[in-house]
DNA sequence: AACACGTGGAA
DNA sequence: TTTCCAAGTGT
């Protein structure tokens, strides 16, 4: 037996410790963020949760300023439970995903009501609470109650399906994936007495935290920092040479463009607007009135369908459009202004808002563009 | 299973 | 400029 043979044996005999190597790794390079406890104090639930929530397809860097505000408004999942859900929609107001915020608020109901303050310790009780899927609830079992399983979430499926150059695209491979990132947990605590399924003590939570710091710092979505990593003496992916292709997935197809108008119509320093449906898109947020957005629709028609907005006499079309990117398709208002007289009544439905606490409002991005541009902000 | 659901930043 | 996407969930 040769020597690189006998090399290849004995890797083969005795794998890399992965779960170790990254404990270790995590150890010395885990990032700092608001919502961690102290390297190994217990986090608090409800900060987990808050930030979990936060975090569903956001940036770290965009949830930063809510986190804050929301923790500084709302300390607990109590007080949050207490609070008016107009309330969490306004500081919600331009994270986006405002279904989240329903949920959020809704779970924190649920919390309060249902479960004395208390956010359940297990996996399922966490699971059967509003706004909380697989990954929330393996994220929260593991980070703040020690719970031994691997959530998986976008950093984890990257990690994973380059380091076993998974090619089965998603989401066909997420069985897999799941099932290979719980390869990656640490062993559970010795010493520990008698434990249900599931319930070891053990370091998931930062053996988690560490596959989504290595995924969002080493193993990026584009020019991963291979030689930085931890576990890339073992990396299927880059010994193949194309870690950067994974994950695999079927290509995502664009929206059509959708046009429409809007109105921002002033009484004085007041602003008329109304409030969106509970359901759909940008659901239970506030708006100025307008016409429907359709694909391939011109504006001509605009005003033709805000029959409530018939009596304004004199209707200024803005110059330019408000142009909106949503995550299935593209939006293009135009922009129609009008002044009226002191003592209109808003129609059915809408009210007045004073322009000075426009800023508190539970306006999306889009209205805020909307209104900046009808009011030359 | 596939689609709806926001936003802003990076390359 | 366009494309991709960032700690997913609900239906």
């Amino acid at each position: 037996m040769t020597s690189s043979t006998a090399a290849k044996t004995r890797r083969r005999e005795a794998p890399a410790d992965r779960p170790a190597l990254l404990l270790a790794w995590y150890d010395r390079h885990r990032r700092r963020l608001p919502w961690r406890a102290a390297a190994g104090e217990r986090a608090d639930p409800y900060r987990v949760w808050l930030s979990e929530i936060m975090l569903q397809q956001t940036t770290v860097k965009a949830v930063g300023p809510y986190f804050e505000k929301f923790t500084s408004r709302w300390p607990d999942v109590s007080a949050l439970g207490r609070a008016s859900l107009d309330d969490v929609l306004r500081m919600w107001a331009g994270l986006g995903y405002y279904s989240r915020a329903r949920n959020l608020h809704a779970c924190a109901v649920a919390v309060l009501n249902d479960h004395g303050g208390i956010f359940p310790d297990t996996e399922d009780g966490l699971r059967a609470l509003p706004g909380i899927g697989p990954y929330t609830a393996a994220a929260i079992a593991a980070i703040a109650f020690d719970r031994r399983t691997m959530p998986v979430d976008g950093n984890i499926e990257r990690v994973v399906t380059r380091l076993y150059a998974i090619g089965e695209p998603l989401p066909q491979s997420k069985p897999r994936i799941q099932q290979m990132a719980a390869t990656l947990l640490g062993p559970s605590r010795a010493g520990d007495e008698k434990s249900r399924a599931g319930d070891e003590k053990s370091r998931a939570g930062d053996s988690a935290q560490a596959l989504m710091d290595l995924g969002a710092t080493i193993c990026t979505p584009k020019k991963p920092a291979c030689s930085l990593c931890p576990l890339n003496e073992d990396c299927a992916g880059r010994a193949r040479g194309d870690q950067e292709t994974f994950p695999r997935k079927a290509p995502k197809k664009n929206g059509m463009l959708r046009r429409g108008a809007a109105f921002v119509v002033t009484r004085g320093n007041e602003l008329l607007v109304r409030s969106r449906p509970e359901k759909g898109l940008l659901g239970g947020m506030t708006e100025v009135p307008g016409s429907e957005w359709r694909a391939g629709q011109q504006d001509k028609a605009a005003l033709a369908q805000a029959p409530e907005l018939k009596a304004v006499a004199r209707w200024h079309r803005k110059a330019g459009v408000v142009s909106h990117v949503f995550t299935h398709f593209p939006l293009e208002l135009v922009v129609y202004t009008a002044n009226v007289a002191a003592r209109t009544r808003a129609p059915d439905g809408m009210r007045w808002v004073a322009v000075a606490t426009l800023a508190g409002e539970a306006f999306p991005n889009l209205m805020r563009k909307v209104i900046a541009h009808g009011l030359d902000l």
